[in-house]
DNA sequence: ATAGGCATGTAAGCAGTTACATGATTTA
DNA sequence: TAAATCATGTAACTGCTTACATGCCTAT
């Protein structure tokens, strides 16, 4: 069970309801976490069956009412434990990069696009969460922020987004750019042999 | 289905057995897929079955025989699909980061020891990569190879492998050195409360 | 001797994905 | 009036993880 913990952490943040949440686990919890949305409504009903969260009616005009979600004392404690448990080795799996690793013997057309998507995506990802760290330390700069500031969990965290997110960026790019040389070239190759 | 692909990308670069393929994947395909041992027997039955790849068996002394299998005609075309249509997004799960956004409420201590051990694990990963990349590339600089060079696919799938163990080398790092020093300003109020 | 690497699986259970379903309100 | 956003689910299926199982060979 994983997804239980990833959903208490980002409640710790603030009361939420399971759409707002298929918002945050959509960009990926600060991109490092994914969740469909159908497993967030399932998991915080387990969640609450079990104690570790409350929900609470909260009614809205112009919009349907929503139950968001407050982690208990229980929540805490099991994400205490969890803290201490020794980290399992993450889980990454990305179809893009299985593309890539096989190119040479594909019509590398297609898999450019897709990078140069990526790209894009990651280049987005990559300013909204500067702007969420921004947001996070006001006023200070970043080193002061981290020596003082309060609750600095999910900016480091959200440094962790950051550094992926650009780092997709560049790789897509330059990969992309590999690719695109080197298909020029050997259209022109074929070119010269055929003329 | 997609772990399928990735075996077939793997089977591109030679003939492996399910054995030799659980080391591959266990490092993660250049770190951008993770297979269980039990995972990968069960889909190469299922290729084999559906003809996407051959076996064949290859006698040793010293150690068991073991099979080995390569990609058919059939499972290349069934990469060129897969590669032709688009990239969903890449599956990441991070434990570690989600205990790094929590940690303002929880004791650090345990959350640091386990950034210091990814940081040792992803810095031998990077080490790792670096000379598979610098076999890869052989007594060409990295730029003549990309231009050059016959199989670039797996150069560059394992180019993203060392950025992203670079990045999780630093961040967690980097991450465990605020922490740390966090801690070690509340010890130091406390003690000046008490005495 | 025994620990570790090579080699290959089965079976049960849980987690995650895909498809389907509903309904209100706001914006274009 | 159609599309997008808010809001919440159920059901069926597939894929992944964990635990268990076997056996040989090599090095210490």
């Amino acid at each position: 069970m994983a997804l239980r913990h990833a959903v208490l952490a980002a409640l710790l943040d603030g009361e939420y309801s399971g759409y707002q949440l298929t918002k945050i686990f959509d960009i990926g919890v600060s991109n490092f976490w994914y969740a469909a949305p159908q497993q967030l409504y399932a998991e915080l009903t387990k969640l609450e069956a079990g104690g570790l969260v409350t929900g609470r009616e909260v009614v809205q005009r112009g919009r349907p009412n929503k139950r968001v979600f407050k982690v208990t004392e229980s929540g805490l404690a099991e994400l205490a434990a969890y803290a201490a448990a020794p980290a399992r080795p993450l889980v990454l799996r990305d179809d893009l990069a299985v593309k890539v690793h096989a190119v040479d013997l594909l019509d590398p057309a297609p898999v450019i696009e897709q990078l140069r998507d990526r790209a894009r995506e990651a280049g987005a990802k990559l300013e909204t969460f500067e702007r969420i760290l921004a947001g996070l330390r006001g006023d200070l700069d970043e080193e002061t922020f981290l020596r003082e500031g309060e609750h600095v969990g999910p900016y480091l965290s959200g440094q962790a987004g950051c550094r992926l997110a650009r780092e997709t960026r560049d790789w897509c790019l330059s990969t992309a750019r590999t690719l695109e040389e080197r298909s020029g070239r050997a259209r022109e190759r074929i070119g010269k042999e055929t003329s």
